[in-house]
DNA sequence: AAACTGACTAATA
DNA sequence: CTATTAGCCAGTT
């Protein structure tokens, strides 16, 4: 092992990832809202940077967090992006025609 | 140590 | 609608 520090929480990744999994089934969540609620404000592009390293061991809930207009990411990998979307159906979201999800009505709001 | 990268967002044109 | 600009900063090379 390469011996990374190991700072049980000063870490930003887990902080957002223990903010992803707080996210409930049949919700979603923005990246700059998830960056929000990590105490991260305005730091958006590490919450993606975060889930791309992301590890399959981890229960993270991924798919649930879309960018702010609602729509999947990572459009250079569609099939990813397909996965990500056919988990949400089977969760409840709903996607329009536009392949938009409402965030009126599924954004995740505590 | 410096350059490069990137699952983002918002504002502007 | 698309394109551009700018802000943000951890991780990788």
């Amino acid at each position: 092992m390469t011996g990374k520090q190991d700072r049980s929480e000063g870490s930003v990744y887990d902080r957002i990832y223990a903010v992803v999994t707080q996210v409930p089934r049949g919700q979603v969540s923005t990246y700059g809202d998830v960056a929000r609620r990590a105490g991260l404000e305005g730091r958006a592009r590490q919450v993606g940077y975060a889930l791309h390293a992301l590890d399959e061991g981890r229960d993270v809930p991924w798919q649930r967090i879309v960018n702010a207009s609602g729509q999947i990411s990572r459009r250079g990998e569609p099939e990813p992006a397909r996965l990500q979307r056919n988990l949400l159906e089977a969760e409840g979201i709903v996607f329009d025609a536009h392949g938009v999800i409402d965030l009126g009505r599924f954004a995740w709001r505590p």
